[in-house]
RNA sequence: GCCGCAUUCGUCUAGGGGUCUAGGACGCCGCCCUCUCACGGCGGUAACAGGGGUUCGAAUCCCCUAUGCGGUACCA
């Protein structure tokens, strides 16, 4: 075809102006095959096209059915650039035989390419693959997904601490579900023999982003620990903690894993485990500084701590409530200050548990600290 | 414009003519457990896009409309 594309161009719109579609008319192929020759040897710029059938295309999508297109958005499309270079359609069409592939799966954006890539699998006289095309996943804006609507690959989820067990079974159950079965945690292993292909839905799914920190959320509190260790050690790195003792990981890990939807959460949880100073700010304004005799019930405590033999859960929760029974106080005014001043948060295991893990010196450490920050936020 | 694909709770989905007063999950709300939060348990909220058919009977089959997405490139 020796058409130049301003002329293509322009008739195009013509047509589109009287709300037509537009075709290639065929107009070098009227021409005759000296001519042709002829303009080629002179080195006229041209290219190759594809001589579509007017007729019908059907072929049989694995998750569509019978799909019927007629000629009409089918033109004759280019296989040879003027620069002689292949386009998309040729290059994967010829791809596909060399490579002998029997099944295609993709987008549901090449379904409307389906019809091309058929015929040309016919004219080279190459058997045709069988179709699937997958529905797309689309951003929480319903449109297709891209980098303003959200994370898109899977460094992103990884740097955001998403383990890759949970995104896999998250993102195989978008647009598909296994048959007999309401389970949503399931393992690669598990899916693999229950996955049919017919089984996917035609239609696109919305991204949701809490509902994939829900899935990480149960990977998290129900890996192995020791793999779940792997996972996290990177983003323990980033935060800056340096463990100096396994064991106390390991139990640190345990007693907070079933909180956290992501591994940054679980690294800043175990944090205090192993750092010197935590921040308090919040903690002491809004909820201990007004308390005055929280000073002296603190001081206490640490006495009665500092004899708790062995340093266990038990033997700490019975220091801690005979000082509340001692001084006429609920528990509770001393547990939620002492959780505030070992872990800098209002939330969390039980404190025995999170004292016992920490051990006395960690305990102690953050107490001294608390009770200056505690002083300091009174002085002012 | 033309062609194609899609349309069940806010979201992911089950459902393939009667068993659907539509099931499960995430989220949200309440209760239980409890030193707090989470986990766990129990309960609740919320959907068949609209309109025509076919049928004794439709979320399920057909048509139309609407909406969304994709294609209609010398992009892939």
């Amino acid at each position: 075809c020796f058409c130049s594309s301003q002329i293509l161009e322009s008739q195009r719109a013509e047509a589109e102006k009287k709300g037509q579609g537009f075709l290639y008319p065929r107009t070098c192929f009227e021409l005759e095959r000296g001519q042709v020759e002829g303009r080629i040897a002179s080195g006229e710029p041209h290219i190759i096209r594809f001589l579509m059938p007017r007729e019908n295309t059907r072929f049989n999508d694995l998750l569509r059915g019978e799909v019927d297109v007629p000629p009409d958005a089918l033109d004759d499309f280019i296989l040879l650039r003027s620069d002689g270079s292949p386009t998309y359609h040729l290059s994967v069409v010829s791809d596909d035989i060399d490579m002998g592939i029997t099944h295609v799966v993709r987008g549901d954006d090449h379904l409307s390419n389906t019809p091309k890539h058929i015929r040309l699998f016919e004219a080279l006289g190459a058997p045709v693959p069988v179709f699937a095309h997958l529905p797309l996943v689309l951003g929480e804006d319903k449109k297709k997904l891209s980098k303003s609507s959200g994370a898109v690959s899977v460094e992103e989820f990884r740097e955001q601490g998403i383990l890759p067990q949970a995104l896999f079974n998250y993102l195989a159950l978008l647009s598909w579900t296994p048959q007999g079965t309401d389970a949503e945690l399931l393992s690669k292993e598990q899916m693999a023999p229950l996955f049919q292909i017919e089984r996917l839905s035609a239609s696109a799914s919305v991204f949701d982003t809490t509902k994939l920190q829900w899935y990480n959320g149960r990977y998290i509190s129900t890996l192995p620990i020791q793999e779940l260790l792997h996972y996290l050690r990177p983003f323990l790195d980033r935060t800056g903690v340096r463990v100096g003792d396994e064991a106390r990981l390991e139990r640190a890990v345990e007693l907070h894993r079933t909180r956290p939807r992501t591994l940054v959460e679980l690294a800043a949880a175990v944090k205090p485990y192993f750092v010197d100073t935590l921040q308090y700010e919040n903690g002491i304004t809004k909820e201990f500084a007004g308390q005055n005799d929280l000073p002296s019930l603190l001081g206490a405590l640490k006495g009665k701590f500092a004899q708790a033999q062995p340093w266990d859960k038990d033997a700490l929760e019975k220091a801690l409530r005979e000082l509340a029974e001692e001084r006429g106080v609920k528990a509770g005014a001393l547990i939620h200050p002492v959780r505030m001043a070992v872990t800098a948060s209002k939330v969390g295991p039980g404190l025995f548990d999170v004292l016992e893990v920490m051990g006395k010196e960690g305990t102690f450490k953050h107490l001294n600290a608390f009770m200056a920050a505690l002083r300091g936020s009174v002085a002012h």
